[in-house]
DNA sequence: CAAATTAATGTTATAACATAACATTTTTAA
DNA sequence: TTAAAAATGTTATGTTATAACATTAATTTG
C-alpha cells in the first residue's frame, strides 16, 4: 500500500519512511512497541527512537496519535500533511479495530458547536468515537 | 466542596466515596497514582484498588476518564450519574489545567454532524478539546 | 442454617507505555 | 576547519495499567 504522503514532496529520513510505511501497511493503529518490534532489523533498537520518529511525523501532520488507544495511525486524508494537524478525529470500531479519519470540515463544525457557550481558544482537539462499524454491524 | 452525586440517592462504598470526594475536591484531573498517594492512610495500598474503584465509579457515571491526560475527573453535570455516561466531553486548558465538561446536548449534536456520512453505531465518544481558557487568555 | 457457589477485594508481580539524562555523531554556520 | 548547535544513540528509569492468584464476603440452595 502507498502512504498518502507520497503524493506530497516532503522529504523524509530513512527512519521516518520506515515508520510511516509500517503504519500505512497496517490495517489498524499500532503501538510504539509494536512498531519497534517490526523495525528491529531496520536499525531501531530502543523505544525512544520510535517515539522521536513518531513525534516528528505527528509534527509533519503525516500520522496521528489515538489517545484512547495509545496508538498511532497514518493520516488518511488526501491532503495529508497539509490539512489541519490539530484536529484529526476518528471513528474506531471496537469489533474489528478499524479506524476511519473524519473529514476536517465536519470536525471544525462540531468543535464550533461544542464551544458555542464557552470562551475558549482551542489549539488541538482529540475526538474519538468508539462503536461498531458498518461491516461489523451486519 | 460537595460532589454532585450527593444530590442523588446512589449508595456508595467507603472506597468509592473516598475516591469521588478526592476528585471532587481537586481543582484538576488526578491520575490513579495521585489518588493512591492521597488515600494511603484510608486503606488504599495498591494501584489495583484505585483502578477498580475508578472503574466502578465510571460505570455509575459519577466520574470520567480523560483519555488525553490519563487522568480522572468527577462528573460536573447536575444530573450526574443519570446523564449519558457514554458521551462525556471536555475542554481542557493547557495553561491552568482546569477542565470543563461540555453540555450533553451539544455533544450529541456534534457527534451527529461527525457521523453524518458514516454508517457507524457509536457506543462511547471521547471528545477532548485542548486549548486556553478564558481566564488564562487575559 | 450450613455447606457450596459465586462475587468482590487484597496482594504480589509484571506488562505496557513513555521520557530523563547523558554520550556520540551529524549538521550548520562562522 | 573549527566551534556551536542540532539530531540521534543508549542506558536507565518513570508512569500507567493489568494478570494471576489468595483471601474474604455475599449469595444461593439443599
Amino acid at each position: 500500500m502507498l502512504a498518502n504522503h507520497e503524493n506530497s514532496d516532503i522529504k523524509l529520513t530513512k527512519k521516518q519512511s520506515l515508520v510511516i510505511e509500517t503504519l500505512a501497511n497496517a490495517d489498524r493503529p499500532l503501538g510504539a512497541y509494536s512498531i519497534l518490534d517490526e523495525l528491529r532489523d531496520e536499525g531501531f533498537r530502543a523505544p525512544l527512537q520510535v517515539y522521536r520518529t513518531l513525534d516528528q511525523l505527528i509534527a509533519l501532520g503525516l500520522i496521528h496519535r489515538l489517545e484512547s488507544l495509545n496508538a498511532y495511525v497514518a493520516c488518511q486524508m488526501e491532503t495529508c500533511g497539509l490539512t489541519d494537524k490539530m484536529n484529526a478525529s476518528f471513528v474506531i470500531c471496537d469489533a474489528c479495530g478499524i479506524v476511519k479519519e473524519l473529514p476536517p470540515v465536519a470536525v471544525e463544525k462540531a468543535v464550533d458547536i461544542l464551544l458555542d457557550s464557552f470562551t475558549f481558544t482551542p489549539t488541538k482537539s482529540a475526538i474519538e468515537i468508539r462503536g461498531i462499524c458498518h461491516s461489523c454491524q451486519s
